[in-house]
RNA sequence: CGGGGCGUAGCGCAGCUUGGUAGCGCACCUGCCUUGGGAGCAGGGGGCCGGAGGUUCAAAUCCUCUCGCCCCGACCA
């Protein structure tokens, strides 16, 4: 493709509204434009990077045996009616109506349909396992889109289903494509982990996430220093056996202390001159509409995600002033287990080998000293309710656990019978049995993968795409397109590459040097050559890697057999 | 949804406090010149100052409402 023909609006300027560095730069290089909060449209080059990521996530999903279908993007309030979510998903699923006031939504995932079409056309064991996917654009009316295609409300999504006779034969198909999944973001050249994850609203057995590691990314995942346990810190685990057994301390009378304006732990234990562990916090939540107790050690966090899957309520949040002084008689700053009623109470592990610790008193400006569990209060049970943070053990082995940030990439579900069974997608086994099909589901954000390669590749003069998904394989800078010489070697390089069928994007723009480098680099395409007289006079060209400082100098007459030996070279490495 | 901020040329911004001809840089067009890292000179085009209402002789500027966008929080396959 010619330069001069092309539509690449660079920009010199960073526009103000971008915040992350994927975004600017897919921005500035002329990759995307925005339309609306959350919706772009992708220009020729991030066109091209978004069907460079289609390509391969295609080609792995059907060597691990999976066919593509497409599903429609507008569904019927009926369909989700079935599975009862149109009433649960609550604002995320943009709803409309027809001209004839007919409810439908913009689909934001595709369990229903898949599991409807499964549900009628497949009536026996014979026709199972099967594997489903489509490459399709989704809605999700998110409350705040932001970071440019990382989290967008448009989106390209790849989502796939599979449907299982037996529990086993899902597990395998999980394990199949775990192994896939890896595979396709080996091939995009990313790096990434695939961590344990929690389930969330999808629901489901267990669950891994794909996370490539950046710091901008949204998730936090703790992996551990030594083994290869990694979790996502909504579901991460710190080794409890630390805390047991309970060490022996004789329980001492409980004190009554005043603390005046002292609500927050730090502001408590400073006044009582003791360290934070010596606290146990008490949070008040509302769990769909009823008041929960949770406590949690005074320098430790409440992971809320482990607390609702404990309670297995779907809606979690810290209860408001009202509630708090109704449920503790106090206002909110010192509540305290002790003399609660009528209330459940759950403690996270830590709490069982506390003694004489502080909480507060449910009384305004007072907090307890010296109380101990059983005597003074009684808890629901102990849980693990605990956020794990850096330096904590890994559940697994004796190393520590490291938190990074990551990006979300891929996500994979064994979903079990939830959608099969409220769809009636059943099926006949070999005794004549009528049985829910066991279903999985792997879903993979196809521009947010290109945004996570940007992340994850780039320096002060623009993106350095990784090969595999670089919307060109090659850009030839000709320096003096007048020059008669000059262009008919870059046009003669132009061709002979593209025999080769290499991808190639030709700067033929009469522009001065400085623009068609700046340019360059700011698209980041992975191999640049340069023609100018200079090398010309020389008989050496400049070809230049956007990953590498410095360039080379080939023979004229052995530019294309060099490139097209760079290209493969980094196809032969995935 | 709560808190904060911003809407002025394609992009980045000034002007608003104290009302009176709408500006700057980049980009764009023409010409000259220049050609290995976002050149130079000269000339030029482009704006309902987000929208609606109000105050005023007069509103980008003051007031009210509204829409959009961004950030923090809450939320989130």
């Amino acid at each position: 493709m010619k330069y001069s023909k092309s539509l690449i609006p660079t920009l010199r300027e960073t526009p103000s509204d971008a915040e992350v560095i994927s975004h600017q730069l897919m921005l500035r290089g002329g990759y995307i434009r925005k339309v609306a909060a959350g919706i772009y449209t992708y220009l020729p080059l991030g066109f091209k990077v978004l069907k460079k990521v289609e390509k391969i996530v295609r080609e792995e999903m059907e060597n691990a045996g999976a066919q593509e279908l497409l599903m429609p993007m507008v569904v019927t309030a009926e369909l989700w009616g079935k599975s009862g979510r149109w009433d649960l998903y609550g604002k995320e699923l943009l709803r409309l109506k027809d001209r004839h006031a007919r409810d439908f939504c913009l689909g934001p995932t595709h369990e229903e349909v898949i599991t409807e079409l499964m549900g009628t056309e497949i009536r026996s064991y014979r026709d199972l396992p099967m594997n489903l996917f489509q490459i399709q654009t989704k809605f999700r009316d998110e409350v705040r889109p932001r970071f440019g295609l990382m989290r967008g409300r448009e989106f390209v999504m790849k989502d796939a289903y599979s449907f299982h006779t037996t529990d086993e034969d899902a597990e395998r198909e999980y394990m199949n494509m775990f192994e896939a999944y890896k595979r396709i973001f080996e091939r995009c050249g990313l790096k990434f982990r695939a961590v344990e994850a929690d389930t969330g609203s999808i629901g489901g057995s267990f669950s891994h996430e794909f996370v490539v590691l950046a710091e901008s990314g949204e998730d936090a995942v703790a992996s551990c220093d030594t083994c290869d346990y990694a979790a996502n810190v909504e579901k991460a685990v710190a080794k409890s056996k630390r805390y047991l057994p309970p060490e022996e301390v004789t329980p001492q009378a409980i004190e009554k202390v005043s603390t005046p304006g002292k609500k927050a732990v730090d502001e408590v234990s400073a006044f009582m001159g003791v360290t934070e562990d010596k606290l146990a916090k008490t949070l008040i939540y509302l769990a769909d509409g009823n008041a929960v107790v949770a406590l949690i050690r005074g320098d430790h966090e409440l992971n809320e995600i482990k607390l609702k899957n404990i309670m297995g309520c779907s809606e979690l949040e810290l209860a408001d002033p009202e509630t708090v002084q109704k449920v503790t008689k106090a206002p909110s700053g010192f509540a305290g287990p002790v003399g609660l009623k009528d209330v459940e109470i759950y403690a996270d592990h830590a709490i069982e080998v506390m003694h004489n610790f502080i909480t507060g008193g449910n009384e305004k400006d007072v907090h307890l000293k010296n109380v101990n569990r059983d005597r003074d209060f009684s808890v629901t049970g102990f849980y693990d309710l605990k956020t794990v943070v850096t330096g904590d053990e890994c559940p697994r082995c004796e190393g520590k656990l490291e938190i990074h940030r990551g990006i979300e990439v891929g996500h994979i579900f064994k979903l079990g019978t939830k959608y099969s069974e409220a769809m009636g997608a059943t099926f006949l086994d070999a005794d004549g049995q009528e049985k829910p099909m066991i279903m999985g589901c792997y879903g993979i954000g196809v521009g947010r993968t290109a945004a996570a390669a940007i992340e994850q590749n780039n320096d002060d003069n623009g993106i350095v795409w990784p090969m595999p998904l670089a919307p060109y394989e090659v850009l030839i800078t000709t320096l003096n397109p007048k020059d008669d010489e000059v262009r008919e070697l870059s046009e003669s390089i132009y061709s002979s590459l593209r025999k080769k069928g290499v991808e190639v994007l030709w700067d033929d723009r009469d522009e001065r040097p400085g623009v068609k480098f700046k340019d360059a680099d700011l698209i980041g395409i992975p191999v640049r050559v340069t023609v100018g007289a200079r090398g010309i006079k020389e008989g050496k060209l400049e070809v230049k890697l956007r990953s590498e400082k410095d360039a080379r100098a080939v023979a004229t007459s052995e530019i294309a057999d060099a490139i097209e030996g760079i290209i493969k070279n980094w196809t032969d490495k995935l």
